[in-house]
RNA sequence: GCCCGGGUGGCGGAAUGCAGACGCGAGGGGCUUAAACCCCCUUGAGCCGUUUCGGCUCGUGUGGGUUCGAAUCCCACCCCGGGCACCA
């Protein structure tokens, strides 16, 4: 591997002061294998990264979200840790007291699919996969405080997710009620949303029913409001994600009131976002799952067809009863009465109308809305208009404001107004009232599954639901033989399981044998990271205290609904039982992008992904994880490149020769080469603090590469150790978090004792930062003409002066009249001339 | 259908008053017996003049607009990616 040119052969040198005056050169990279394994053994028997509450420093709490231990840690994972780890490292030498742990959201499908599959337990394959994902995460030098590892598998760990289900229970935020879930008739089991391609089982093809089971369910819309309004305070957070959690609570104002069906035997409620357009409904909505749609077909002619229409409605799922470019629905036969004027309306089904949203039913304004306009136009219905157009205004719902119109008492009044009217006369006449309406809906945890917690509930003949005793957990997930679920969770045919005695009347009882969905253990992971090995509780609140909230939270931009909101749910609940001395889980969040290749997310899944192991062997962690910050913008997606690893080694190779192989350096005085290459690396500094600070990682690296071109040219051109030594030594500062194995084995080669990870990052020097001069750029009518070398003091008329007297300026400007001149010293100014 | 991003060289990208930093790839040269490594040079398109350096025009998805000045701000359109629960 070592080539030497010339008569000499040296190894390293790792003094300094035997370099000067040095003339060897030998082409040589660095032993990437050996250093990175040197350095981890390092950091991990030194314990650098393990940390405990120390109240004389600031803390920081920096968290990537915990993964799913799928075995391999691919390229497009590594790209998120090696945000992470540099931050770590960054935080620790700007002297923070920082907490990067790291643990495993074990629980879930993909372990139990494999299990069905190939008949072993979910509990040795994911255990096995922890293992080689924690040797992946060694090879990368990760600095995690491996003494927090927890497992939502582990019974130390989901112990507390039962506990946190009884203190739900207790405050009724956790109940039962009926939900429908996909059902394959054929397979005979339960489907998740992502098992269902078109409406048919992924695995046979079946097409899926919907059956109704009776679910466990969080009442996280008890908590909408706060999670609504406390999203204001979270200005650290991407406005993209703040804007979908938004949406996704969906709070409206308007109101709910009741509709008298033809006859005087029904009545159903509606809500409305616009109850002053009352006076234009034409017809009514109501969902395929309405609970009156039976009564109102029956003995109809049509009775057949709609009820044809109403199974294929329920058949489908949301996303595509969306999906349906033409809004369809089918008259019901029966009509309604308008309660504001008598007038009566046919009562459609449609399957634009949701059941899970509002009451299930709407009143069809097709003049001010315009999915009700598509369907009056679709089925010949009649259109009024209530609010006053402008004149030109045809073809489509009108959604703007104007003055209320064919609508009896609200006519000449605002839309402000007349809902305030509408709503008294409703609450008025006692058939509705002013309401709130919120998009977001309970949290069904209930899994029929067998990988995941169990809830800890017996039911018994006598006592009914009965929560098990505090004292009695963890319920344990006990081992099956068979992981397939049978029309029921595995853990129902798993009779020592089932059968147990009532903890109230001590009789004979059933256990619940739903698992939990895998998103309550992600809920509150994070708290337990800070009291790991609690077995008294579900954590310490003074610890949680210490480092809560998390300063940094990395991950996906597809957990920007679902995980972040039932983790700042659940904060808010441990606040409220006194538990959280925060109200919000994450003060920053950071959604990283994805790796794509060929075209598709690098995902397993999909067979595309780049293992790391012939990476590491051929360029190292520090290559790797300088590849992955340089690839792109972190928050937009990135696109992997083969060469590029190979790039990023030759960069580390370039500075590991710059410090390790002898220059012909002069002892001389310093000069102005000197004071040029010093201002160049504060410069770079200052780049690259500000830089990691705003997230921009790709331009820290670039920055680090042109520093390095610098270094070349000074090194090329009578060089003076001691400037070269000073600079040298920022480069491997700045260098340390991002390729740390080689950053520390330098820093000990060029003479230091310490721990690098552990300096102080530094700072830059205002005056060398600051340049004495810059090069303005001079337009004439916004072309750039010259540019001319001035004093960043420049002033105005001075700038003008100079720029004037351009020979090339004036060839541009050729004696016509200077219009105007726009001077903004010392970076540009422009003649505007005839 | 709706919402949110995004379109810059052969490629990833940089740039908020100089378009193309940094890197990849490609081409040329040096070193070497040779190759690899390494080092140096060139690399948006078109054109002009020279003669080894200089200059001009065009150019950031398309078409408009605002401005002394637009990759950047505004409007319309096209394309790509992501999200979605037709939210009454």
């Amino acid at each position: 591997m070592l080539s030497v040119i010339g008569t000499h052969r040296i190894v390293y040198d790792p003094s300094w002061s035997q370099l000067r005056g040095g003339t060897l050169i030998i082409s040589m990279n660095y032993d990437h294998q050996k250093i990175e394994a040197k350095w981890q053994k390092r950091w991990d028997e030194d314990r650098v990264f393990n940390v405990t509450e120390d109240p004389s420093k600031p803390k920081f709490y920096n968290v990537a979200m915990y993964p799913y231990p799928s075995g391999d840690l691919h390229m497009g994972h590594l790209r998120n840790y090696s945000y992470i780890d540099l931050i770590t490292r960054y935080k620790i030498m700007q002297g923070y007291n920082v907490l990067g742990p790291m643990g495993w959201d074990s629980f879930g499908l993909p372990a139990e699919n494999r299990a069905i599959e190939n008949g072993i337990s979910p509990r040795i394959s994911v255990e096995e996969q922890i293992v080689r994902m924690k040797e992946h995460f060694r090879l990368f030098g990760a600095a995690f405080d491996w003494d927090r590892e927890l497992a939502s598998h582990d019974p130390h760990f989901y112990h507390w997710d039962q506990w946190l289900f009884l203190e739900l229970f207790d405050r009724g935020l956790a109940y039962k009620e009926f939900a429908p879930v996909n059902w394959c008739p054929k397979d005979n089991t339960v489907l998740a949303n992502e098992q269902v391609v078109d409406g048919a089982c992924e695995r046979c093809g079946t097409t899926v029913e919907k059956r109704d089971l009776n679910q466990w369910f969080f009442k996280i819309t008890d908590y909408a409001d706060r999670l609504l309004d406390d999203l204001d305070q979270l200005d650290e957070w991407p406005d993209r994600v703040r804007t979908m959690q938004r949406n996704w609570i969906g709070r409206s104002e308007g109101a709910r009131f009741e509709i008298e069906v033809q006859g005087g035997a029904h009545r159903f409620e509606v809500f409305t976002t616009r109850p002053d357009t009352i006076f234009g409904m034409t017809f009514c909505v109501l969902a395929p799952e309405h609970p009156l749609v039976e009564a109102l077909i029956s003995g109809k002619d049509t009775e057949r067809e709609v009820q044809d229409y109403v199974t294929a409605a329920r058949r489908a799922t949301d996303i595509e009863r969306m999906a349906e470019g033409e809004k369809t629905g089918m008259f019901t036969g029966a009509y309604a009465l308008n309660p504001v004027n008598d007038q009566l309306v046919p009562i459609y089904v449609a399957e634009y109308v949701l059941m899970g949203y509002g009451t299930g039913a709407i009143m069809g304004v097709p003049g001010q809305d315009q999915r009700d306009w598509d369907f009056a136009t679709k089925y010949g219905l009649e259109i009024i208009r209530t609010v006053d157009a402008p004149r030109d205004w045809e073809g489509e719902a009108y959604l703007g404001d104007g003055t209320t119109i064919n609508s009896g008492f609200l006519n000449g009044l605002d839309q402000t107004s007349a809902k305030q009217v509408i709503i008294e006369w409703l609450e008025e006449k006692g058939i509705g009232e002013g309401a709130i309406q919120y998009r977001l809906r309970d949290w069904l945890i209930s899994r029929q599954r067998y990988w995941g917690c169990p809830i800890p509930i017996v039911e018994c003949d006598e006592c009914g639901v009965v929560p098990v005793p505090r004292e009695q957990l963890p319920v344990e997930l006990p081992d099956v033989e068979d992981y397939a679920p049978e029309g029921r969770s595995p853990l129902a045919a798993v009779p020592e399981f089932v059968n147990t005695v009532c903890p109230s009347c001590e009789g004979p009882a059933r256990r619940e044998t739903d698992t939990m969905d895998t998103f309550v253990d992600s809920s509150w992971y994070f708290f337990r990271y800070t009291d790991a090995h609690n077995d008294h509780a579900i954590f310490d609140p003074a610890k949680a205290s210490y480092w809560m909230p998390i300063d940094q939270y990395i991950g996906g931009v597809e957990h920007a609904i679902l995980h972040l909101l039932y983790a700042r749910f659940i904060t808010k609940f441990l606040f409220d039982i006194g538990l959280s001395s925060v109200t919000e889980p994450f003060a920053r969040l950071f959604t990283q992008g994805m790796l794509v290749l060929a075209g598709g997310k690098m995902s397993k899944s999909k067979g595309n992904v780049v293992a790391p192991d012939d990476y590491y062997r051929a360029y190292g962690a520090d290559a790797i994880r300088l590849f992955e910050l340089f690839v792109g913008p972190p928050t937009d997606d990135a696109v992997w490149n083969d060469s590029g690893v190979a790039g990023t080694k030759r960069f580390l190779d370039r500075v590991w020769r710059m410090g390790t192989i002898g220059h012909p350096y002069l002892d001389r005085v310093a000069d102005s080469r000197d004071h040029e290459l010093l201002s160049e690396t504060h410069r770079a500094l200052k780049r690259v603090t500000e830089d990691v600070d705003r997230f921009h990682f790709n331009t820290t690296v670039s920055s680090l590469m042109s520093l390095a071109n610098v270094f070349q040219d000074y090194l090329g051109d009578q060089p003076r150790a001691e400037t070269f030594k000073e600079a040298y030594r920022l480069m491997l500062l700045m260098l340390s978090p991002m390729a740390p194995h080689i950053a520390h084995e330098l820093w000990e080669r060029t003479g230091h004792d310490s721990m690098l990870a552990l300096e102080p990052w530094p700072e830059w020097d205002a005056d060398l930062v600051t340049h004495d001069t810059v090069v303005m750029v001079v337009q004439v009518n916004g072309k750039v003409r010259d540019r001319v070398e001035v004093p960043v003091d420049i002033a105005a008329d001075e700038a003008e002066r100079i720029a004037l007297g351009l020979e090339k300026v004036q060839g541009w400007i050729d004696g016509a009249q200077v219009r105007n001149v726009i001077a903004r010293p010392p970076n540009v100014i422009n003649f505007v001339v005839e």
